[in-house]
DNA sequence: CTCCAATCGCAACTCGTGTAGCTTTAAGCT
DNA sequence: AGCTTAAAGCTACACGAGTTGCGATTGGAG
């Protein structure tokens, strides 16, 4: 992609990606100026015009980053328990005081379209694949049964969470990610997440 | 609050209101400029930033609108017929193509927080509220068990439709939201959806 | 070592958002 | 009808994001 990917140019990105992550857990996404993370990067702002275009475009960049990093996926032997290990997971990210600004910052402009969000559902495509692993688990153990839809699963799992933390604004506890997660193994237990079977019961 | 509610003010703030529903409409939140609300109201610029302050001010207050507005809430006897009704019609509200761009700019306006982001919280509150009937019903005839958490029952059935659409922006099917309703009604049947339980079985 | 092209730095500029001070209109009251 | 005053209109301007053209630097190839 870069026709001059060593030397000055890439540290000119490294400077200009963590100067980013810096503006963005200290201001938010709102914040976040071109003008600011050139400040901070010692980069000039023309540059970070040109090779990012605009404040979006440091945010997609940044995502990729994030997308990369692996995650410490729970392995418990038993679905609620995973279950719940993601969703605290995810809750926990969110209410981290220097990740949780980030994290919420990804979600904030992607919400508007354009490349973030191309880049945010990119990064959720792989983080479900990577979640769905427990389910699969699962339906092997016999927990859930077969015809679950995994990926469905973890949705069920995680939206809650993001529900109240972007949607209607309400406080989320630990407890409130728990029981989300629970409330999605009984659902696949009682075999409700299907991919286009109606509901058993 | 006003104090010449009648007269001139009022035929100000109608304008103001129609031409901020209609640009969002048009150009969604993004494309939303004080400037253009004016020039389509044909109120003076300085006029709508003294009232409504900036963009997300319009926002605010075409919520309270919006807020007022009441709802189909459907009642068919049935938990899961109901619930359904409920999904299908948020999931049909976003898919709409005139009433879809509106909805979405007061989560997008409101995913920054401030104002918008309150509005939107007071507005969520009472559509919770009267969806809840729906499960305070099927409590009474015995469907769901008694201690059930009737709003976070309202958020399961909910949430992914909001997950997909704003988070991991993923398309959206009424299946997809029948889905989430049949889940929800799974989850609460098990027990699993309680203030203050461990999950059932 | 030398050259050359990609990339960066710089300063001046455009443009749209939002503000300040003042004048004009008309709603509500007597 | 006439008065008072809240609210709307208007002009000019301040401010910052984003752009442009050009000169300076530097990584990489011969």
């Amino acid at each position: 992609m870069d026709k001059r990917p060593g030397g000055r140019s890439a540290r000119v990105r490294d400077a200009v990606r963590q100067a980013t992550l810096a503006e963005l857990a200290e201001h938010g996404y709102h914040g976040l100026t071109v003008d600011n993370v050139a400040a901070r990067s010692g980069v000039h702002k023309t540059t970070v015009y040109r090779r990012w275009k605009n404040a979006e475009g440091l945010i997609a960049d940044a995502l990729e980053i994030a997308r990369e990093e692996p995650w410490p996926m729970p392995d418990t032997g038993s679905l609620a328990e995973d279950l719940r290990g993601i969703a605290r997971l995810v809750q926990s990210g969110f209410a981290d005081p220097v990740a949780g600004p980030i994290s919420s910052a990804f979600v904030t402009a992607a919400v508007q379209g354009g490349a973030a969000a191309h880049s945010l559902h990119g990064f959720f495509v792989a983080r479900h694949e990577q979640a769905a692993q427990a389910v699969r688990r699962a339906i092997e153990r016999g927990e859930v049964p077969a015809g679950t839809d995994v990926a469905d699963v973890i949705r069920m799992a995680v939206a809650p969470i993001y529900y109240r933390l972007f949607i209607t604004h309400e406080p989320v506890t630990e407890r409130d990610a728990e029981r989300a997660a629970d409330a999605a193994v009984a659902a696949a237990r009682a075999g409700a997440i299907k991919a286009d079977a109606s509901p058993a019961g």
